[in-house]
DNA sequence: CGCTTGACTGGCCGACCGGTCAATACGTTG
DNA sequence: CAACGTATTGACCGGTCGGCCAGTCAAGCG
């Protein structure tokens, strides 16, 4: 609300940033005008124009920023645990889940730039994905998970399964039976770590 | 288009639900102005009003027509089969998956619904959940499957895992080491299945 | 036939869109 | 202090938006 005492072009850019992610995860790009970034950020249209070009290399920008934040505390995640074990998967999978669960934002950023078909953003989670997919391998070789799945896909199912499941939440939260957040994921859980652990335990 | 020889007001509401369709699944409501579904259907601007009344009436009578055809399409299969066994779970996520990748703007509906959060839809499909959560609670009774997860949440990760893969599709192509639609939908029925049967095979 | 109903048209409206531009205010540097 | 670069402003542009309206036209019916 209240605009800085001095000139801040840096912290201009990024209210800018934070009212555009807001505006645009909320009702897309094409729903949203720069006029409307511009009263919520607190600066004038033409601001916006002099930061950062136009509506789409600020939606760029957008898209940008909010996903190298994603990754960064993803692959902090991730180099955290250096050593694969059996619990491993299962912490990350709880670890995921909870953080999309907390950044609702993340989620649907993820679910426009999918409708978008930007495959330029593939590119940003690329090296996430590939160091997932190198644990998975890791721990298929020490004979934790069954080695006859592609480690790239038991990333990508994770992945899908807990993402669309904050994705269509208002859209299943009225289906009969179903369950909350952690009921969901409980089962999931089970079903995931049974079915990816080797077949001498099966 | 060319315009019909004599009137017929079911054959033009038709043309423009199908024009609008093919718009709106493509970029989304607010990207769409109705003189393009005007042109693309080859009617009037106004002529769309007067069927339909606006471009929110336009949108859910839109999103009503595809969804009830979906519906329609998915119950007769969930019905073809009556009597459970060993292989109708997996046969029902096969043909899932080979719906979804037929129908790409069945998928493309249902991402835009999800964003939109708009828990109206979540009744249209209801009932298609229902049935399907039925089955898995009889497999559960025979002792086909395991009995300690929620039939819904067995639905509705199935429903993730298939719907969701085509869905990003774009952005998860560029990723290292994932396969097609064949291999993924393998190795999901690999560990699906594996992590739904009984204890005691485990 | 004349009359009613509703499908259909073209034109128009005010609002709003993204983008541009000249002018201004401020901070830095020489 | 003067000069310069840039952050910032508000007015303005052509174009497009969804919606509205008066009127035309075709079909059904007594």
């Amino acid at each position: 609300m209240d605009s800085p005492a001095t000139r801040d072009p840096d912290l201009t850019r990024a209210r800018i940033l934070d009212a555009a992610l807001a505006l645009f995860v909320e009702h897309g790009v094409t729903g949203v005008s720069l006029r409307e970034i511009a009263e919520t950020s607190g600066v004038t249209k033409s601001l916006i124009h002099h930061h950062f070009g136009s509506k789409e290399a600020l939606w760029t920008a957008v898209k940008a920023h909010a996903f190298s934040r994603y990754a960064e505390e993803q692959m902090a995640e991730l180099e955290a645990r250096q050593v694969p074990d059996t619990s491993l998967l299962q912490t990350s999978v709880l670890r995921y889940f909870r953080f999309l669960q907390q950044r609702p934002e993340v989620v649907r950023l993820l679910a426009w730039i999918h409708l978008e078909a930007d495959e330029g953003c593939s590119e940003m989670d690329a090296e996430l994905v590939r160091l997932g997919a190198e644990r998975i391998r890791q721990a298929q070789q020490a004979g934790l998970l069954r080695d006859d799945v592609n480690p790239t896909h038991v990333v990508t199912l994770f992945v899908h399964a807990c993402s669309q499941w904050f994705t269509a939440k208002a859209h299943h939260s009225g289906w009969p039976g179903i369950g909350d957040d952690q009921a969901y994921l409980d089962d999931f859980l089970r079903i995931f770590m049974a079915g990816l652990a080797p077949p001498e335990e099966r």
